[in-house]
RNA sequence: GGGGAUUUAGCUCAGUUGGCUAGAGCGUACGAUUCACAUUCGUAAGGUCACAGGUUCGAGCCCUGUAAUCCCCACCA
């Protein structure tokens, strides 16, 4: 292939990509599927030891949808840990899924339908089925391309998509055991309900905003009582205060305070229902709070939650005034079949004729909205199936606070256990077609008075069935999407109850920590439900991620960036270092093209430190190949060539070569700690600093003068790989560009320690501290491009004598010589070095005020110094090392402020 | 009402167990230029670490309080 002049990421992602899958490189060593073929009940390879291994499963995205920020941020976390646990040797399993996304991907569908003038009720819920089945099937196959380009690299060919049949089965059988456990109850209860989707919702989905509304003070006149004639002073009427008083036709009670006196004697009492000649109690209940509105309130139990309570409390009947398509029902004939809004100002209208509306206010309060069109939900009398939360929820968090499951950020597992404590019912019924059948049938033979009114049954694909002679109907009925992906972990890893499985608990569970509550809690309780044990040992939460200006993405803001845009114009792997940088667990984070770009610089600078090693590498080949036989010289590249696969066949000859050896250590061993907690951003950074500011900066440079090719190797070997979990293409790329690595990058062993001389090591950091100094003077000396201007000069200075070579090259300057002991030209400001700049007097005189800046500088830092020795406190109780060290840098510094002098002096 | 965060350079963010003379990228200014890379190289400027107390030899970090910004849950006739 060779290497162009720079890199040209379009060029080679794909193939790239193809490659791998072909070589089969994301499958997990380990195979997946419990191994038991001795009978003995447990896996196979729990006898053999074999279970080093890696897990993670993706979020599923939808499956007929594109992907978005999110998931590129998702990709970019998930793969660099499988990448980077797949180098370290484990066995790892990246399992992708799709998501048949219920509710989401029936409002698409039933849009589409409406926009070809159809409605869902013209089908049966099975056609209904079918249809939207071969809408996704159209659809499908995009994301998953997209993935691809993001370099996921995860196991094809286990995908997982949530209406599979082993999930539906795996669903099947944790309903069941929960019906038989009593979890599960059907319940006449209050469920937010959406009239427009015809469909019920979990607490969860419901979206609060603020609005501005109305407060109503409507009055209700007592019922005909016969005392109520005996004193003059005794009210006629009750003025109660609502925001809807179109449902006051499904009026129960008046409910006032035990407390309030105002109310006292008219506990008990009737009062009639306006517009209708019905007559309601009134009550005493705490609900009713005296400081607000006229406090007496109207209760409603079939479409108000605090009523429907209250309603509990004093046996109150439910009557259903608006139906499941939001028109009036159960109401006198002039209402009937009004929309609720409709008939809002019929009421108001009426109410006002008969002057019972005795008053409005504007009022703010909050609003239940469907979360995906907006439209305000009802609440609404409905029988569903319910979760009985309270034992798992406890159990969750015995585990939780039993430590199981370790949180990224940390502070996230108080949170959930809050929300533990407070967790309700569980309404997991959907009236959608798109989801999986609830396996549920209800007897319609009422003789068959011994049977039970409803049994489970995994034949959903009948409409009817019949047990024992009694007949049974389908509930039509689908799950909520969060019921089956609260068993995501059970069915991607193919956990059973009968085998040990390595890849269960997963080590590690990453999303969105905006679905904390919604999978990430359901998840762990339905997980130790069915299999005893947690469904992961760790659980990394990412933030949003926000516009360059920390702003929301959305689409009505216009602020939305396409990941695959990103891809296209720099490069997956630039997208993906841009996107970590700067990001920490949990926090939203602002993300803009200038990271990406970055990146995109990384990835190009890496290219051609491979296309110079490479060079350097071609360059000596060729000159051995100048300089011995033919015969010896295959022998000599056999050699040669079966060391390198050894690897780290090399010797430390020059200083520049032992400190960047010392660097490549510490740059593994800070990305070891780092992946270990998590923290992405810095991993990069201190690759990114590590290639750049050290390896190409200075290692590269000082390699023009002395090549150490084996070295080279061997180092750039190490970083290529170190990157490869953030920048999986380049570095694959570069790995099959060179002429001597074998087989493929993401499949290589993660680089073992290098071995260095340390003290050499420490004199080449002295001797770019000296190459610092020499620029940074020669930079404040007045007059432009003075590198190469002056000349060094030194005194009785192994260290420079030595190395002038590779100090002429790092500093530019163009001489080197000893100054025989008559100092002459500019003193530069090091310790340890008597080093001059030769620099003519005139020059030296107009560098004075500089000096005279430096020496002032250094006095502050010496002055802070001696004020901390000064401190006896410090000097008892500070670690020795410190004061030592303190000791050691006032020495210094009071060293060099008195050469300084004497130099402004000699001015 | 309950819970959780955030506040550090012009911008976006690091700062792990208190040792800091507070860092990075981008941006800005100045300089360089054939010989891997202008997607380059070198140098610099830029900070009252939100505020007020406290603990400590030592606080960006720990404690108390205040302010501002944001998120989640519950409630709102």
């Amino acid at each position: 292939m060779g290497f162009s002049k720079s890199y040209e990421p379009g060029e080679y992602e794909s193939d790239i990509y193809a490659a791998w899958e072909a070589a089969d490189v994301f499958k997990p060593k380990i195979p997946t599927i419990p191994v038991d073929d001795d009978e003995s009940g447990t896996d196979d390879r729990m006898e053999s030891g074999e279970y080093n291994t890696y897990s993670i499963v993706m979020p599923p995205p939808n499956a007929n949808g594109n992907l978005h920020i999110g998931h590129g941020l998702t990709v970019a976390l998930e793969d660099a840990l499988i990448r980077y646990n797949r180098l370290m040797g484990k066995s790892s399993w990246y399992i992708p899924g799709a998501d048949h996304a219920g509710f989401e991907t029936w409002v698409v569908y039933e849009r589409n339908l409406e926009k070809q003038g159809h409605t869902r009720f013209e089908f049966d819920r099975d056609e209904l089925y079918s249809r939207v089945w071969n809408f996704v099937a159209e659809q499908r196959g995009n994301m998953e391309l997209q993935l691809r380009a993001l370099g996921a690299s995860c196991s094809w060919q286990d995908l997982t998509f949530t209406l599979d049949e082993n999930v539906v089965d795996q669903v099947y059988t944790t309903f069941e055991k929960m019906w038989q456990d009593g979890l599960i109850y059907r319940g006449e209860k209050l469920v937010n309900y959406c009239p427009k989707h015809q469909t019920a919702f979990a607490d969860i989905e419901v979206e609060h905003k603020d609005e501005k509304g109305t407060l109503w003070d409507i009055e209700y006149k007592l019922a005909d009582d016969p005392s109520r004639e005996s004193t003059i002073s005794s009210p006629t009427s009750i003025i109660v205060s609502t925001t809807r008083p179109e449902t006051l036709f499904g009026d129960a009670a008046v409910a006032v305070n035990p407390e309030d006196k105002r109310y006292k004697n008219l506990i008990g009492k009737r009062v009639k229902l306006p517009l209708t000649d019905k007559t309601i109690p009134i009550i005493k209940d705490e609900h009713a709070d005296p400081e607000y509105g006229t406090g007496a309130v109207k209760i409603t139990p079939a479409h108000d939650f605090d009523d429907f309570q209250v309603g509990e409390r004093h046996n109150l009947p439910r009557l259903q005034v608006i139906a499941e398509d939001g028109t009036m029902v159960n109401v006198p004939e002039k209402y009937n079949g009004l929309t609720a809004s409709e008939c809002r100002k019929e009421v108001l209208k009426d109410l006002k004729r008969q002057g019972l509306l005795k008053g409005e206010k504007k009022i703010e309060h909050s609003v239940a909205h469907c979360y995906k069109c907006g439209t305000v939900l009802e609440p609404m009398l409905k029988e569903q199936w319910f979760v009985d939360v309270e034992r798992l929820a406890k159990v969750a968090i015995e585990h939780l606070e039993n430590d199981e499951i370790k949180f990224f950020p940390a502070n996230k597992k108080a949170v959930l256990i809050n929300y533990f404590k407070g967790l309700k019912d569980w309404n997991i019924s959907r009236q959608i077609p798109w989801g999986i059948a609830i396996p549920m049938f209800r007897k319609v033979d009422e003789r068959a008075t011994d049977e039970p009114d409803w049994i489970f049954d995994r034949r959903t694909h009948l409409k009817e069935i019949e047990k024992a002679g009694v007949k049974y109907v389908r509930d039509e009925d689908t799950f909520d999407t969060w019921f089956s992906s609260s068993q995501w972990p059970i069915v991607c890893t193919n956990w059973t109850p009968e085998n040990y499985n390595p890849y269960y608990p997963l080590n590690v569970m990453e999303t969105g920590a905006d679905i904390l509550f919604a999978w990430i809690a359901r998840m762990i309780m339905m997980g130790i439900y069915v299999t005893g044990e947690v469904p992961f040992r760790e659980v990394y939460l990412h933030g949003l991620v926000l516009d360059g200006q920390g702003k929301k993405m959305s689409k009505s803001k216009g602020n939305v960036i396409n990941p695959m845009d990103l891809v296209t114009k720099y490069g997956s792997d630039a997208f993906r270092l841009g996107i970590l940088r700067g990001r920490s667990a949990g926090m939203n984070q602002a993300f803009s093209e200038n990271s990406v770009v970055a990146g995109r610089n990384l990835c190009n600078k890496l290219w051609n430190i491979s296309r110079l090693i490479q060079s350097i590498v071609d360059d000596a080949a060729e000159e051995s190949e100048n300089s011995t036989s033919g015969i010896t010289r295959d022998n000599e590249r056999d050699e040669a060539s079966r060391e390198s696969t050894i690897s780290s066949q090399y010797e430390t000859l020059n200083m520049g070569e032992d400190w960047i050896c010392r660097e490549i250590n510490e740059c593994l061993k800070q990305v070891e700690t780092d992946m270990k907690a998590y923290r992405f951003a810095d991993a990069v950074e201190i690759l990114y600093s590590t290639i750049w500011d050290k390896y190409a900066d200075w290692f590269l440079e000082s390699q023009k003068l002395f090549k150490n090719v084996e070295l080279l190797k061997t180092t750039l070997e190490a970083l290529l790989i170190a990157l490869h979990p953030f920048a999986p293409f380049v570095t694959e790329v570069i790995w099959q560009n060179l002429s001597w690595t074998e087989g493929f990058i993401i499949t290589a062993k993660w680089p073992s320690e290098l071995e260095y001389d340390p003290i050499s090591a420490e004199e080449f950091e002295n001797i770019r501290t000296i190459v610092s100094e020499i620029r940074t003077t020669l930079q404040a000396l007045p007059g432009t491009n003075n590198a190469n201007k002056y000349g060094l000069l030194y005194d009785n200075d192994s260290l420079v004598n030595d190395n002038q070579l590779l100090i002429k090259a790092l500093s530019k300057v163009p001489t080197i010589n000893s100054l025989a002991g008559a100092p002459r030209g500019l003193r530069l400001a090091l310790a340890n070095h008597e080093l001059y700049l030769d620099v003519p007097e005139n020059v030296v005189k107009e560098y004075r005020d500089a000096l005279e800046d430096r020496i002032l500088a250094i006095g502050r830092e010496l002055d802070a110094l001696n004020a901390r020795m000064f401190n006896p406190n410090y000097v008892d109780k500070a670690p020795a090392h410190l004061v030592k060290e303190t000791r050691d840098q006032i020495k210094e510094k009071e060293a060099l402020i008195s050469r300084l002098k004497a130099q402004q002096e000699l001015i």
